[in-house]
DNA sequence: AATGAATGAGCCTTCATTCAT
DNA sequence: GATGAATGAAGGCTCATTCAT
């Protein structure tokens, strides 16, 4: 009972993907290839022929849906340059989120999970892929705070508005997929996301401004709502 | 070679002590009990006889790290109840924090990684002890925002604190961890505690404040440094 | 279905003799833990548990081999240290040979594919357990031929002996071991084992003599350059 | 990106040369197609395809190394028929030393191992190819003893001889083969080579001379029964 | 003629658990 | 009360082989 043999990296594909599934679910440990491949319709020995070892897989897998997710959600949000740095803060944030709960994207679920139980194997790809993240946020802190985007103050903050992306969404996350299918559920999280993003940029930028030295003309105009 | 029998409870203890460390570290799957027990100085079988499972000592071990943690760190982190709003918010953030970062309690490692993997089998404990947390929180940001503590921006608020002192911390543990002996180590991340707890009381109350309604009279002193 | 926890060591001996009449049998690679535990009628598991792994049952069953095979064919072939340096010689060779050839003893099985098939796993053991036999040899040659036993020469006639040794019989365990039973075939092979020691023994003698230097009236007839 | 099809002959050859080299190194179970095929830039395929299965590359290959080595090395060594037969034995010798111990012919080290571990798919090609060769032998060492070539004692001594060139040998390949590069090494191996010769035959004639009936010169102090 | 892709069987190991002592 | 010995179920990986191209 063969596969048919369609285009060569038919299979290959069906393995990515269903490894981000299973590995976002399971983490790397608990996940079985025989998991990955039963789903992917695939046999256990095509990991191995594919891509070397299930370590391989895993950091592959993560690569792939990285990627995939990027080319979803931009990183600005799709805000325009010239918007104002609370627009393009707000669009930020909104997108990460975006990324943080969309079901169909793993990455968020897998980088979790490697925060929280490290293998150590994904070190580099994160690395090489989170830094821009940080940086764009941290330029754009710099902007509102009139600092360079290595100071300290500037660095706390990113970590102020990082963590309140990450924090309460992986917890929605895991409440959802707890659920059923996830078509019926998708739009209430979205309008939720919506919301989260307009609470998380007006008391980003509230705490922002709080620690902005020399303005004392400092206008209120936010963004949201 | 037998062990000496003390009193019959010396194991139990040496298992509990050691399986909050194996859990904290390596989590509750990768975690075996070859590894718990051959740190304990106990046979392989005693966790069957002293707790019937894998899974009960798990259960077992992070309520005894959680009540000793507590113990050390009591949640109004010793500010008086007649400080103001503000004194009693900085002194529960930086408990908080030196509750997660202190390398002697692992109840946060094993939390953070349940959250990441759950097995469930933390559900009810994790609930019960972290409610009574939260709900202070409520009260307190409730009282600052002039709201009832069930409110929606209330809630809101809670979790933006929360996620900041969660977030960052985690990370310095692991990285803490990482490196060689804990005693060399504390003094300099307390420290950073401080500082990264005045950072987001700062941040936070000022968060807070732009949400408050309509108070012309609102004061600026902050609390910290 | 549990075993009987006779004496907590019998299924240690039990791997320890299957596990060198399969090694014997098909060498390290070829062979399986799950063969070898088959026959000693335990779980595959107990090789971990009792070795470790199977490289060091490897190592553990060929130490048990030798030592019983030594225990039974003592070196010097149980002739005393005041008969002649001939005789000795022939009870060294008898010896040898016995030990060779005994279907009992699975250590020169074993040799034979580890030198043919080297897994370097046994280079220690091997190298401690031979080279008193070697010596002994050497000391006997050397002292027939009046030399130093580091003397090129001796090593020469000790090589010879030795191949005499070794070539013809496993050659012989082969053939005997693709019959059926031991048990029939037993004497008629050490009836030949004692022939063929003493054409060997003969056929060496001479062969020392031919170079034992100060003897003036030996004939010194020669070929080559 | 495919292969040229120079002649479709050509992968064949590359095939044979480097299972020659692998199954020279590894024996039948262990060397792997996949390993095979990567020395021979052929895919794994390619043996199925041309020869059937592994089973039948390894005769294919053991003939090919048999033919090429003897090819270069003559049984008889270049030594006359008109020569003593003292000459020819050595000449014998030094040959089937020179073919076990250069480093480009496989067919010893092949054979080696399936003597250790005979796999049973050499035995009729091995069988094929040794005969002449101890026929040979034979045949001079029954004219030296001057009794037919299938007597009992002329057996003995073929053994006798033939073990000593196989034992050092197959030991100093294996030395060798585990140092550096072949083309530095192979001088001094081909003195030790004539040295162990001469030695051979020297000690062997004696031996042979001890056994000669009824000549009224020979000395008869023998050891044994 | 030749190959990339895929397969299924088998191997060694780990692990939580359970007896008999 | 406590333990050494033993178990069986998986898990990841390797490998010779076989298709479809």
């Amino acid at each position: 009972m063969r596969k048919q043999r369609c285009d060569g990296q038919e299979t290959r594909q069906n393995l990515l993907a269903a490894a981000g599934e299973i590995f976002a679910r399971k983490g790397f440990r608990e996940a079985t290839i025989a998991e990955i491949c039963r789903q992917a319709e695939a046999n256990t020995a095509a990991i191995s022929y594919h891509f070397g070892s299930k370590e391989a897989l895993y950091v592959e897998s993560w690569r792939y849906s990285f990627t995939q997710s990027l080319k979803t959600y931009p990183l600005d949000g799709g805000i325009p340059t010239t918007a104002s740095a609370e627009e393009r803060l707000h669009g930020r944030i909104l997108a990460l989120m975006r990324r943080i709960i969309d079901p169909q994207s793993h990455e968020f679920d897998i980088f979790h999970k490697e925060m929280a139980s490290p293998t150590g194997l994904l070190a580099k790809a994160i690395q090489e892929s989170v830094e821009p993240i940080f940086m764009g946020l941290a330029l754009l802190i710099g902007e509102l705070l009139d600092k360079k985007p290595s100071d300290h103050e500037v660095q706390l903050c990113s970590m102020s508005i990082r963590a309140q992306c990450f924090g309460p969404l992986v917890h929605a996350r895991r409440r959802k997929s707890a659920e059923g299918l996830p078509p019926s559920g998708l739009e209430p999280l979205l309008e939720d996301v919506e919301q989260l993003a307009d609470h998380v940029t007006r008391f980003s930028l509230a705490g922002i401004r709080a620690l902005r030295p020399l303005h004392p003309h400092q206008s209120n105009n936010e963004v949201g709502s």
